[in-house]
DNA sequence: GCTTGACTTCGAGTCCGCTCGAAGGAGCAC
DNA sequence: GTGCTCCTTCGAGCGGACTCGAAGTCAAGC
């Protein structure tokens, strides 16, 4: 996922080798609105990334990778594009995603314990199921 | 999610205030072969829930609630209800599926730790997206 | 004995997040 | 100029995990 490796701006395909998503992918979060703005186009039509773009989707992919809903993913993107003066806002709403994470993460945890335990048992060879 | 609140067998109503599921998605994990063997029916034809079936419902939470899919599930459901002589390949699917769990910690953690710098730089207000 | 309410089955519907395919256009390699 | 490849749009399809609703049954309370 490295941003820097090709000459900017990226074609599709390029863009999707250095996010690790698909160009399918990519067209369809630009469709649903999780980008800053449109892509730019070359003279044929085709989508130009710029090192911008790519880092709003690096921003955009450790969202979805931390279970931000599309529809979060793209509130935020709708506060960043309305410029300054709703930092307060676009602050709120990570702070919230930050605290389901963490709460989230806290269960994972709790619950692949109880399951280490049970590997343990297994490795034991003592109880079942 | 207290397995010993209750006298049992439960009905399906109380199991699911129990586990924290809902009688649908009981019956539906039934029906999809998550269960260890066929709930046990009252003479009335209604589901009674035995601290056994409670305890692998946990269990199977925990499944589920680390990400494992159903299908995983149930093939390990599949393989305790197989009896003695796969602990082996059942202590394998534990241990895969732990690798992965620990491998999307890592991930979600690492994603997290990116999305509290760009909290933190806009607590410091500075910086923007 | 009738109502109430919790249960039963079954199949269909929903939500999410992609994922795919068809049909067509543009630019470069030879 | 003819392939070849990469791109475009659009709409449909899919996999996963529920979630819901309809229609019927049964036991207990009044």
């Amino acid at each position: 996922m490295s941003v820097s490796t090709a000459p900017h701006p990226l074609s599709i395909a390029d863009a999707a080798l250095a996010t690790g998503l698909t160009t399918h992918t990519l067209r369809y979060y630009e469709r649903d609105g999780l980008m800053l703005e449109p892509v730019e186009r070359a003279s044929s039509g085709h989508r130009r990334y710029t090192e911008q773009d790519l880092r709003w989707i690096v921003m955009l992919t450790r969202l979805r990778g931390t279970g931000m809903p599309i529809r979060e993913v793209r509130a935020y993107a709708e506060l960043c594009r309305a410029g300054d003066g709703n930092e307060a806002e676009r602050l709120a709403l990570l702070h919230a995603h930050r605290e389901r994470v963490l709460a989230q993460l806290a269960d994972v945890q709790e619950n692949l314990e109880a399951i280490e335990y049970k590997i343990g048992l297994y490795e034991g060879r003592i109880g079942s199921q």
